[in-house]
Formats: C-alpha cells, sequence, structure tokens
DNA sequence: TCTGGGGTCCTAGGACCC
DNA sequence: TCTGGGGTCCTAGGACCC
C-alpha cells in the first residue's frame, strides 16, 4: 500500500480543522454482490444466511426502502419483501475488496486507523499541503472508490472521532458531512442519543426513564442523576455527547482473541454429538492462531440453550499455546462439566483469548518456522489443508468411530458479519 | 420460521502474593 | 490474640458494535 502522503504533522494553528475523517462503505457485502451481477440492481437484495435461523448481515437500499434491516431474521425479511433475493455470504471476497479500499486510503493519508472490515478513521492534518482541506480529501476518496471500485461510500468529518463517526451516518447513502468545530454542539443537539457509539438499547432505555432522549437533552441532565442511570461510563458518553473528546487514532494493540460459533437450524441433542462439533470448532480455531501467527493463553467455550439462554466457561493453559491438541482438551473438559445440566444446545462457540504473537513466527512464514505451541503434524497438516483444501485431512478422533462420514468440510454458517447495518 | 457470527471492552468476585 | 491494602491473575457475564 502506497504511502503518498508525507506523515508530517503541522501544528493545527489556533482554530481547531475538522481533520478526523471516517469512511463507512455503503451496505458493503450487498453493494458489492450488486456490483459483481448487474441483474440484481434495483433490487431487494440482502446477503445473510438463508436457514431458520439465518439472519441478515446486511442488506441493499431498496431492501431498506421496505423495511428491512441488517439483524433481522430473514424469516421477517422474507416476510417485509416476499421477492427478496437472498446471497450467501462470501466473506474471503469482501475481505479482499476491504483491503483494496484500505489500500486506496492508504495512498493519499498516512495516519490511518481500520476499524472493521468496511470503516477506517483517518487523521488528514497531516495531509493537507497535498491535498487539500478535509472537504476535499473526502471528496478524492469517494471518488476514488467509486471510479476504482464501483462501489459507494460515505464519509464523516469532525474535530472528535465521534462526532466524525455519527456525521458518517448521517451522511449515508453515497455522501459526506463535514461538521465545522463551532457547529459541533449545534450539529449533535437533536440527535437521538443511540447515535452515540457505545449507547446502545440498554442505555438508551435508561436514559428514556429519565426523559432523554436527544444528545442536548442528555447534557442538561445533572451528572449525578446520568451517572446513578448509565453507572461508571458517563464521563465518556458525556465527553461524546458534547463532541469534546479528542481521541487521536489508535492502534489497537490490546489483548484481541478470535474463534468460532454455531448455530443450529435445530438444536442438538445428543451430547456425543456436542462434543464432535466442539472437537472440530477447536481445531479450526487453532488453525486460525497458526495462520495468524497467535498462541492464546485461555480458551473459551460458549454455549446457548434453547431458550436462549447463553454461558461461557474458560480454562487457562500452562503455557500459550496454538495447539489443536491442547484446545481440544480444554474445550472437551469443559463441556463435560456443562453436560449433565445442559440438555439441548442450540450455539456452540469456541474462542481463543489472550492472544499474543507466537515467537518468532512472521505472518507467512509456517513452511519454515516452527513455533513454539504446536507440533510438526499439526504443521504438516496445516500445509496440506492450504494446497488441497479443508476435505484433504481429517483427524480420527474428529469423527465418530464407525460413523461413514465426510470430513468435516461443512461451509461456515451463512452471515458471518454484519457490515453495512 | 423470532434472534447469526465475529469481535471489543468493562466489571466484579475470589485466589493468591507481598 | 490483631488484622490492611495493593496488585495481578483467573473466571463469568453483560453491553455493545459491525
Amino acid at each position: 500500500m502506497g504511502m503518498g502522503a508525507s506523515a508530517d504533522r503541522t501544528a493545527d494553528g489556533p482554530e481547531e480543522i475538522p481533520g478526523i475523517l471516517h469512511l463507512d462503505m455503503d451496505a458493503f457485502f450487498a453493494s458489492i454482490e450488486v456490483r459483481d451481477d448487474p441483474s440484481l440492481r434495483g433490487l431487494p437484495v440482502v446477503v445473510g444466511g438463508a436457514g431458520a435461523r439465518g439472519v441478515v448481515a446486511a442488506a441493499s437500499y431498496p431492501a431498506r426502502a421496505r423495511g428491512i434491516r441488517s439483524a433481522m431474521p430473514m424469516a421477517s425479511a422474507r416476510r417485509l419483501a416476499p421477492d427478496l433475493v437472498i446471497v450467501p455470504p462470501r466473506i474471503a471476497h469482501y475481505r479482499e475488496v476491504s483491503s483494496q479500499v484500505m489500500g486506496i486510503l492508504g495512498d493519499v493519508v498516512a495516519d490511518i486507523e481500520q476499524i472493521s472490515v468496511d470503516e477506517a478513521f483517518l487523521d488528514v492534518r497531516g495531509a493537507r499541503r497535498l491535498f487539500g482541506e478535509p472537504v476535499e480529501i473526502a471528496d478524492l476518496l469517494r471518488r476514488r472508490i467509486r471510479e476504482e471500485l464501483a462501489l459507494p461510500s460515505s464519509v464523516g468529518g469532525s474535530v472528535s472521532r465521534a462526532v466524525a463517526k455519527i456525521a458518517s451516518a448521517r451522511a449515508k447513502p453515497d455522501g459526506m458531512l463535514i461538521v465545522p468545530a463551532d457547529r459541533t454542539a449545534e450539529f449533535l443537539a437533536p440527535l437521538p442519543v443511540g447515535a452515540i457509539s457505545g449507547v446502545g438499547p440498554k442505555a438508551q432505555a435508561a436514559l428514556e426513564r429519565l426523559g432523554v432522549r436527544t444528545i442536548g437533552q442528555l447534557r442538561e441532565v445533572p451528572t449525578s442523576t446520568l451517572a446513578r442511570a448509565l453507572g461508571p461510563r458517563t464521563p465518556e458518553i458525556l465527553a461524546l455527547a458534547d463532541g469534546s473528546d479528542r481521541t487521536g487514532l489508535g492502534h489497537r494493540t490490546k489483548d484481541r482473541s478470535l474463534g468460532t460459533e454455531r448455530t443450529w437450524d435445530e438444536d442438538l441433542t445428543d451430547p456425543a454429538e456436542v462434543r464432535r462439533r466442539i472437537t472440530m470448532m477447536a481445531d479450526e480455531v487453532s488453525r486460525q492462531l497458526r495462520r495468524s501467527g497467535f498462541v492464546s493463553r485461555t480458551v473459551v467455550l460458549k454455549l446457548r440453550a434453547p431458550d436462549g439462554t447463553t454461558l461461557s466457561r474458560s480454562s487457562t493453559f500452562d503455557q500459550p499455546t496454538a495447539s489443536g491438541e491442547r484446545l481440544r482438551e480444554h474445550v472437551v473438559a469443559l463441556w463435560e462439566r456443562e453436560r449433565p445440566t445442559m440438555r439441548r444446545v442450540r450455539l456452540a462457540g469456541v474462542r481463543a483469548t489472550q492472544l499474543e504473537p507466537a515467537a518468532g513466527v512472521s505472518l507467512q512464514s509456517e513452511l519454515s518456522a516452527r513455533p513454539a505451541g504446536w507440533t510438526d503434524l499439526e504443521a504438516a497438516m496445516d500445509r496440506a489443508r492450504d494446497r488441497f483444501g479443508s476435505a484433504s485431512l481429517s483427524r480420527g478422533s474428529t469423527l465418530e468411530p464407525g460413523r461413514a462420514e465426510a470430513p468435516p468440510t461443512e461451509s461456515p454458517a451463512p452471515g458471518e458479519s454484519s457490515a453495512g447495518r
């Protein structure tokens, strides 16, 4: 990715410029599918799982016009639009397009923080000399994305990253909105509190009980009253609400996690089957770890009962590992503890947390490197799998003895992400 | 045919150490 | 024969975001 802009940072001068931009792709997954198949243009298109428990991951604007939203159960979406076009997600493809988008951003702006597949913050204060004011830079970015990738995007700008994000949402679809520093309060006042990132359904309900609906109203409530309703997050929310946060662009380096989970159309009732599934998931997660060059300190098993109650059980290794064998061992032990009380399982998931870089591994060098925490056998299997696909290998223990069944080729459940909501 | 999958961040209690 | 507090790790759960 080119770094067209120099990284020097000139002083801001006395008046602040709205140099934090937030770029957000419009209905990302759905827009890609429509771009790749023009016969879908103008139709209510959603990307997501078509199964009984599928949900909408992304909805085209014609679909939104019919009331369809992301995260909506697919059954409801179908009811709203009987002519709905459901496209199964192609996550790898979206990721590829995502890196093309980020490449364009990197051409123009040096200081970028990507926060998901389809959005990024940009600090353009250093790019002014080369590319002009924030509005002009925003325009340039959107134009290049449209011309080179044939995709719509929206940009918001402000002195505050929280406000920039709110602005990009108000600019949609295919628009931009830069909020001058001295217009910030005026811009925010009429907006619903839920526009603030971090204020979700629970916090909204709590504020509603105080009679607070808009950000302007929020600012008039005494802090002590707010603290009772919102708890310890109050100061942070207040800073977002008056546009005074000046959080810079960070590079998230904190402890990450990585995992997989699956909801079945029909609840699992056979404990042996559950055990088999979570064993496979543990293998999948260990592969992900190795591929991305991480070892994990703790593994978490997540289980959801038919009534929706969810529990998580975690277990910490003696030392950080990416070994499938370790993960399987721990996750199965956790399952054996819950099994007496879990008669039916709607969802199960395995997640590796407390990640740290595997010593001495560079990202693409699994072929030669053999970092601590995984065995020769596993490294060899990874290599074969990379070459021949995941169907080529299965481990004896992941299959029930005597069961004539295909190796674990199960395609990932649809709706893996929700970009574009 | 009611509610996916991949994440992050925060809190809180108990254990354990000093 | 009286009793503190801080720090860190582990575990569980919840809110929230895309």
